[in-house]
DNA sequence: GTCTATACGTGGATAGAC
DNA sequence: GTCTATCCACGTATAGAC
């Protein structure tokens, strides 16, 4: 059984990833992060050419899955519960919780996440676009079947408010805290299930 | 007619102001805020601290501005509208709406608090949340009588929700672009009155 | 191709003179 | 209250070792 070998440039995503979470990105330091990674402070734009474009990258890594996870389980949703609003804003909803809650730094990456919209890089943000549009797109898509009284511009809109409150309640911004006694997931878990009834209440009305 | 007097503090935050507006707190420093305001780099360290805290004073006056607005259009929608959820809602939205549009910059107040959180600046979310915590205890309160069969978590969770809505959409984070042909004020007008009404619906469920 | 040592300019912050 | 001078950490760039 072979040990992994871990490259420079993964040592330093995985150290980046573990600090950005822990403290953003403007409280993390590349000294701090090449110090991590065990490696030299030139090696970071060496490999990424500058800490923006590191950043970047370990938002990626993130989003590829989160996106992935989020087609695969509307796939599911429509196939299982046909006709039906909450599986389909479950899919949307539930992978971003996977992803807050699978660390310790929890709602951190979403936070990260959140960090593409704030910046106003508009190279960025087309870069998201042809990206990862089109998994808004399929929702879009799924709920027009459901609510064909609702226009396109309304379902975006609505698909807007579910995406930001999400965001919102998934990087612990609000005024709702965990009640002692249950576990991170637990209580994310069930944040998550009373935003799906709020929402699709919502692209109800 | 006596001319005005700028004080050094105020020439500051003024410049501050504007300057965090067009290119976010991390991205202005404070020699560009003193050399705009014509005042020694040292002046706002003597006068705020640092920059952190100079970033806490140009929003508290935004922000006091806000939660009044929100604290008066809740009194009267109570007083006009006893017992009907939108206009609460209405309360709680319209105002940062105002905010949003009212200068050229777009979304751009909106953002920079959104980026306050997304950069886990704990010290201005604290700050902020003794500051105006008092304000979604009122919107909760009121809502409460609307709706009582809502426990205090989930009302605290949807108005997080709500919050995270807002925040989205009037920071131009999302999939919706506004129409050719209508003002920047109409646009987000149209999108408040959308949001209140999803809003409601949700609280509702 | 990879990695390191090192240096440059700019950032926020501070001490002390006035 | 205000200013000059200075400090140290930061992101970044480059030359050269392996």
């Amino acid at each position: 059984m072979a040990t992994v070998q871990f490259s420079t440039k993964d040592k330093i995503l995985g150290a980046a990833e573990e600090l950005f979470a822990a403290h953003g990105f403007a409280g993390t330091s590349l000294r701090q992060v090449t110090s991590r990674a065990d490696v030299n402070i030139a090696a970071v734009n060496y490999h990424f050419g500058s800490k923006e474009n590191l950043v970047n990258e370990v938002f990626r890594r993130r989003m590829d899955q989160m996106s992935a996870q989020r087609s695969a389980q509307l796939k599911r949703a429509l196939a299982e519960h046909p006709g039906e609003i909450e599986p389909i804003i479950a899919a949307f909803v539930e992978p971003a919780l996977d992803m807050a809650g699978g660390r310790a730094g929890s709602g951190a990456f979403v936070r990260v996440i959140a960090r593409a919209y704030v910046e106003k890089n508009d190279a960025l943000r087309k870069f998201l676009s042809d990206q990862y549009g089109h998994v808004p797109r399929e929702f879009a898509a799924a709920l027009a079947t459901c609510l064909p009284a609702l226009g396109k511009a309304e379902l975006y809109g609505r698909l807007d408010f579910l995406a930001g409150a999400l965001t919102y309640a998934m990087a612990d911004f609000g005024l709702i805290k965990r009640p002692p006694g249950t576990t991170e997931h637990a209580h994310r878990t069930r944040i998550a299930d009373e935003l799906i009834r709020f929402a699709a209440a919502g692209f109800r009305a």
